[in-house]
Order: structure tokens, then sequence, then C-alpha cells
DNA sequence: CTGCTTGACGCAAAGCGTTGCAACACCATT
DNA sequence: AATGGTGTTGCAACGCTTTGCGTCAAGCAG
């Protein structure tokens, strides 16, 4: 994730409220965290930094605000190809779509931009007359430094 | 799915036997089902395949088999971005990789390949030193027809 | 500031997928 | 064809995530 964390404190509190989403205590809570996270979160790490704020927060209202902001397109949700276990991790959506490469052997995740990445969407909304709002490029393998 | 199934009939039993993994009766079934699947299928069609076969089998023999084929790269796991649900669908590993496109109206999936898409790989492979064994490039918004 | 409406919360229960374990079946060897 | 070792199966139980429902609180109107 990349770490420079170059945001407006709230904007995503701010973003949800300008949609006209009603702002509780612990949806704040929770926005805090991903805004302030500096990897990427699981719920179970979510749910566990939320209650060191406020220990009756319930998992349910994790899932159930990771779910919203992922339907207002503010969070992407990854599995990193199922390496770290069945769960599932989130991140602010950047402001340009990124790769993620999961190592096979070490665990260890990278991102990556790139132009190319970019036309290639470029090119499906093209060819394929789609409208693009998600996409996700998970890629699985070896590391510089496994592959030696 | 790619429709014409041009593949020699049971080549992913023999894949597996040539690999020296053990060949059963339930795993016979469930080989069986995958490469004459016409569509992404889940897990619970799997199941519900299978056991018009043998009432017998059992859901975990479904999950073993799928992750066992994962291991070997010769099926590839999609979530299709959980617009169908949160279950994960399966297709055999094709000859070429290629995107999966989810229209979150309408759900249907389409596939893409695409030059561009296998020059993105390239560059991983070579920018990072990334040696790739996996790679899902899903896509969700809205399809040609939903769009209008 | 008070009341009201509607959406959000917490709890319980269900669904999907994985894991531990004992019994079984595959298949190489004899 | 019988035997034996090892990997596989089925069952039960668990973990992660979603869903249904009654209660509660956010925030608008008065």
């Amino acid at each position: 994730m990349p770490l420079p964390e170059t945001e407006v404190p709230g904007a995503l509190q701010t973003a949800l409220v300008s949609r006209g989403i009603r702002m509780t205590r612990q949806r704040r809570i929770i926005l805090e965290i991903i805004e302030t996270a500096t990897q990427h979160l699981d719920a179970a790490q979510i749910l566990r930094k939320a209650a060191r704020v406020d220990p009756n927060i319930n998992r349910v209202t994790i899932y159930r605000t990771l779910g919203l902001l992922k339907r207002h397109g503010l969070v992407d949700e990854l599995d990193l190809l199922h390496v770290k276990g069945e769960g599932h991790f989130y991140e602010r959506r950047p402001q340009r779509d990124h790769m993620h490469m999961t190592c096979l052997r070490c665990g260890k995740v990278q991102e990556f931009e790139s132009d190319l990445f970019d036309r290639v969407k470029g090119q499906v909304e093209r060819d394929c007359h789609f409208h693009i709002l998600l996409a996700r490029f998970e890629i699985g393998g070896y590391c510089a430094s496994c592959r030696k």
C-alpha cells in the first residue's frame, strides 16, 4: 500500500456524508482505521483495532461498513489469490489503479502501476463497449528474492 | 467460457495421472463435470451434478479436488467480483489467459483476450523480476446492453 | 430542544469453505 | 490374485461472512 498517506483526514467520512449516508459512531471508528492504515487489513484486524476504541462494536458492523464502502467505490477488496488464507483484504481506492503481485513462497505483496495496464482497460472500454467501474488485477508467482 | 470444447476427453485426468496423482472414482466424476462444463460452475453446482452420479459424494471432496486442480494449475478460480454472491467459480485453465468482465446490472460474464494484457504480464516479469504463475484480471462495470 | 422516521446496530442463525481424524480404497509389489 | 503402505474420503467441527429481525439512534422537521 502506498505509504505516504497524502490525503485529507476524514476524506472517507466526507465522501459518505456528501452522498447522504448517515454517519454513526461505529462508522467513524471504522473509517478512521481504514484511512490511517499503512497496510492491507482484513476484517478481523479492523475489528480488533475498532474494539480498542469501542469494545462493544460488532463484527457484523465491520462487514456491513466494508460492504457500504465497496458499493460506493471507496475501498477495493482483494483476496491476494488466497495465498494468505481465505479472507479478504481492503484498501482505500487509490487515484490510479494498480496491480497486486503476491509471492506464493514468502507471501510478500507488491503493488505496481503501469501505463500498459491503463491501456488494457481503455481497450476493453472501446472494443467491448464495456463501461468499467472496477478493475482488479491480481498476480501470483515468485518475487525477485524468492525466485533465486 | 469458450464454447467450442476443442479438447481431448479425459485430458484433466491424464494430466493428474501423469503427475503421479492417484485417481479415484470421486475424482473421475468431478473432472468429467469440469471438462464438459459450458459455463463457469461454483462448488455447489459441481456437487449437485456429482450427486446425480454418486449420491454419497461429499462436498468436502469437491473442495479438496478443486484445491488440487488449482495447485496444479489445471483450473482457475474466479470470484467474478462477488457480483453473483460470495462463492467462487471455476474454469479449466485456458491456453491463453483472458480477462473476465462481469456486468454489475445484468450479471452477464464476458471473456476477453488481448495482446496488451499479455504485454502487461511481460512488463511485470521484466520490470519487477517477478515470475508469474497465475494472473487474474477481473473487471466490473456495465456491459454494452446495460449501459444504454 | 423535542419528537418522529428511517436507517443502522447487535444478536442469533445460516451459508460457504476449511481442517482434524479415523476408516477406506488405490495401486505398486509380490 | 492377495498384501501392504499411503493418500483419499466422509464425518464432524470450526472459522469467516452474510442475512433476518427486533431495538436503537442519527438527524430532519417542527
